[in-house]
DNA sequence: TATGAATGAGGGTTCATTCAT
DNA sequence: TATGAATGAACCCTCATTCAT
């Protein structure tokens, strides 16, 4: 059995096949998950999505615990490799503000399955102690560094500064969090435009203009 | 067995001794929903919180589902019941808005646990074929209705026209919704200050203004 | 399910139905123990010997452990009750020891089964932990208890007082703790023999006479 | 596949290097059973202990069976090279008596864990059909050789006649055999001394003397 | 000679539910 | 009206073993 605890990046050792047979689990995992929810999706219903038994699941990952683990941390690697270029791409805080939402919504368009099968497991996986599987932290992270972000460029004065920026940050995540579970139930959402108009309206919500107690 | 789902309003002749335990077992439902989140959340565990058996609590809800179930229909009655006249009170959009937004939240602050048991029904609770539990119709009803009160008073000209009135109801609606589970983890969060900063921040968002051409 | 650890003597209250189904797995637990060993005595083995299945076990005892600690404090209670009473009738020290070596004999022979599975669990009922089931203090008191029995023996001046009665202990308990591994090899073995034999060993053991140095 | 049993001197023809390899998984499975019982000595455990896998182990012995056999062997077979030579310098019974008791301890002293590891499959050790994987024969060998060595030294007159000479051989078996579970238990225990105690209790036990009606 | 991969039976346990009382 | 008893499926996991390389 493999798949030890280990530092990000030092990618260990692994078998071409069991690379393979690895990367074929997590793909019948979130497929699994992204359909029936994260309490339906037992390793035998994995298991049978992934044309295996429970023996090689366990095999491979060791527990299932494990295995939502590998699945929640590939995730939050990938998103952060996505958005970081991205964002440090833009010379004004509009603007990055506008790209952090639409290319939040983008990476969620190209990863709905995983996106979605990652939001069933923060809300409800938890190991036998009870302890999420889930690490609040990393989104809390996300959270206080769109908070920053926000506060920076209130600073700088190109946002207004009469508004909270945390309540602003919570505001936008949570725009953007609901758009998985709305997308499973209505895979005709048009992304594009919503995530044009989201950036919109936190757009105006940002910048000068009437001050609340004016309009 | 009793307990059958019956149109809202019709009371079905209970023994007062009948609802006296309803009511202690669905109080419990919520507690141990609340406390351990949907997953851990078993008729044993339940029965235990209330002081019975499971067989008391099947006897009076004839399956967990039917439980769960009343759990949501009851609080989303109560919710109706709360939001509505203080909604019609309000003579302008910008008001009704603004109340939309704190009256939610009050609700939350007075129903904490029940809010809570809920968003983590809504979010994890399926019958064993996989379908949801939580009446998913029912959120959008409201998102609906909120959809329409912004288009309304767009129409009337007191609020801009250049946004799309479901996205906006989306991220509002979104922002209310996230704020159980945070409550949850972060005990202290002044919902207050959250609400007049929410109401603010979707008040500039919808008023008059610079268009977001011209920001 | 019931069976909540109580002190002893709060026989807990027990529908008649309840009592019987436990005597009945317990002796199923005995039986397959005695004849397989504990390793082998799975819960499904105990439930195929019971003539139930292992949800009726669970039920009752909640858990393999919690049965297993069942039969364990069952048996150290019963060997209590028969071998105290005979201890104190006896008048003077050299009756004592035969009797407790004689009686601990029968007891075995009344018990063969149950004695056998409890050397079983004591050598090998590990609970998930690795902590053992069987409380080693029991057994530890049994010897402790004897080894002052001899030395307060020495002190009257009995018994010859140039031997360790530790060690004499341990001989002794070695000896009668050997014997239900041994009647399992050997059902025909002559405890009545064996017993009269031993008690004159270690009569001769500790009587004054000759000093080992005279020998 | 390798290691078929063999008559003991038949030292098979093996590789350097794999009877390097069988001696270093050996050891592994005598410190694993030692420490965490047999049991708990899974096969993936000791291969954890040697720093193999698996696979290794039940190359080298076929299966766990297999592996487990050689450790009794092995083992009995060092204790009758040990055993042997020492007995047979000494010239009187008595002498005999008090070093074969004396031997014993020392060489449960010098091969600790070894012999702890024999006691533990001798009385956990079933293969799955459940019959025993030690072989009992050996342990009744030697009771039955120390049996005949007591019966002889009755017939040359030096132990007196009147004790059953296959009772008191299972009275010092068993006083021996309990020693390794008690050192495992209590590391502390003076085996010098337990030896000289023992053997003078049981020189006493077989020497002329008062008779057991005398005393 | 060695090992990584897979297998399948069996382990103890939790669960919602049914049934007889 | 209530409950204790039982059921059986499903759960995750460990195990010794086999197989192909």
């Amino acid at each position: 059995m493999r798949s030890e605890i280990r530092a990000a990046g030092q990618e260990k050792d692994r078998t071409f096949i069991e690379t393979a047979r690895r990367a074929q689990i997590m793909a019948a995992a979130i497929d699994t998950i992204a359909a029936l929810g994260y309490g339906q999706a037992s390793l035998s219903r994995i298991a049978e999505t992934a044309g295996t038994s429970k023996g090689v699941i366990l095999y491979h990952f060791g527990s299932k615990d494990d295995l939502i683990r590998e699945l929640v941390s590939e995730l939050s690697a990938r998103g952060r490799a996505y958005l970081g270029p991205r964002l440090e791409a833009e010379p004004t805080g509009t603007l990055m503000l506008r790209t952090y939402i639409q290319a939040n919504l983008a990476f969620i368009q190209e990863n709905r399955n995983h996106v979605l099968a990652i939001v069933e497991i923060a809300l409800n996986g938890r190991s036998a102690d009870g302890s999420p599987l889930y690490d609040m932290s990393i989104r809390e992270a996300g959270t206080v560094a769109l908070q920053e972000l926000l506060a920076h460029f209130q600073g700088t004065g190109e946002f207004r500064d009469d508004f909270d920026p945390l309540v602003m940050a919570l505001a936008i995540r949570a725009a953007l969090d609901g758009v998985p579970a709305r997308l499973a139930r209505d895979p005709s959402l048009d992304l594009d435009h919503y995530g044009r108009e989201l950036a919109g309206l936190f757009q105006v919500a940002t910048a000068h203009g009437k001050s609340v107690e004016e309009t």
